[in-house]
DNA sequence: GGATTAATAAAACGAACGTTTAATTAATTC
DNA sequence: GAATTAATTAAACGTTCGTTTTATTAATCC
């Protein structure tokens, strides 16, 4: 047989961008063979090759578009004004209803780094980093006006993105908690790892200041 | 040919074990082949079968113990006082340099879950909840002795142990930090996101309560 | 020191892999 | 409505996979 009624390239073009994220997040690359993939999307194996050239490039193509959603959507968030904390606010938000709404998509990102060659892998590198840089700026120029207490600003960016990326290893989005909720709850701990001053903390410490100096 | 001079059971199968921590590890289980990691230790890939019945047995054991010794490094460090802060000291620090020390295995631990079928992957979720739940038991604890505060104690354990878990991610034993400095920084931020008050706020608190009382 | 057991090599098994080639039909263009 | 282009199938290619079988040698036991 050959083409059949109704096809449309794009239409299967964005059915196997779906099935292979879905795929891939839960069996893993090397595991998902390309015949088992274009099952899923109703088509033959050999049909994927005219979409995607190779089985790693599809790969790379999901994971660059998946950093470039992730930049995209930071620079939409992020504040018009510069006050640290508004940043820091921002930045844990859209971290997690980003990646609480692209579970799978963000599995594949971070899980099958190594399947990527040499190139490939760099260039979604250098996106990660770019990424992250965003959050040691804002922790940087916090820590430089007073406004957070830091004790290495490097290491205390790789701590909330691991703590705030780690929420979609087990929220489902029909249990207990709402994606506000949560969010809530990490900003609020957030807060705390990096000595925020504007809780109970900085109450005391005015109002001690108030007290001695009557 | 056959049995070679001097070879020894024991030996092939450890050599078989690390050789398989560190493949696993770098290239994920479903890329690395027996004949690959038959290589590595020096045998043809059919003496693998003498120490381990299939591929996934072979990852399931390599699992399992570390687990099981990741429990064991946690009995031994936890200390026999029931102070909540100190429990939680001991559980940061016990799991940071375990996991420094066997970064590897921990990927493999941590990456490679579903490779396992149902019954295997179940017996090592297991291990994990139990791992777990120590924490949980620690912060809850400490919240009733009025030593934490914590929002939600299993969501908080979630976000410790994705965020010192995480070191292993960044962390390279030669480089500028040494696994007690980074342990310091990390416990600091625990307090911190746990509010122990063992700090500038308890200090503060207690000043102002003295100020008050004059 | 012969018999037995442990440890391995060598070769083969069928199945599945990523990918390519060629043929065929649907949709579009002029 | 003929010519062209887009979308797909069917079949095949060579390779590699996890695993098994069989043979062979080293170490151990009595």
């Amino acid at each position: 047989m050959a083409r059949t009624a109704g096809s449309d390239g794009g239409r299967t073009e964005a059915a196997i961008r779906e099935a292979a994220v879905q795929l891939i997040a839960r069996h893993g690359f090397e595991a998902v063979t390309m015949r088992q993939l274009a099952a899923e999307v109703g088509v033959q194996a050999a049909a994927l090759y005219r979409y995607f050239p190779t089985k790693e490039d599809l790969l790379h193509t999901l994971m660059r578009e998946h950093m470039e959603a992730l930049l995209g959507a930071w620079e939409a968030a992020r504040p018009d004004n510069d006050d640290p904390l508004a940043r820091l606010t921002s930045f844990v938000a859209n971290h997690i209803r980003f990646h609480v709404e692209r579970r799978h998509a963000t599995h594949v990102s971070n899980m099958e780094l190594r399947s990527l060659s040499r190139d490939n892998l760099t260039s979604i590198l250098k996106l990660r980093t770019a990424y992250e840089k965003e959050l040691r700026t804002i922790l940087r120029d916090g820590a430089d006006a007073g406004l957070l207490d830091i004790d290495d600003t490097g290491l205390t960016a790789m701590a909330i993105i691991q703590m705030i990326t780690g929420v979609i290893v087990w929220f489902r989005p029909d249990e207990r908690l709402s994606v506000d909720e949560v969010t809530a709850t990490y900003l609020a701990m957030t807060m705390r790892l990096t000595g925020a001053r504007t809780n109970a903390e900085d109450r005391h410490v005015r109002q001690d200041a108030e007290l001695r100096a009557r």
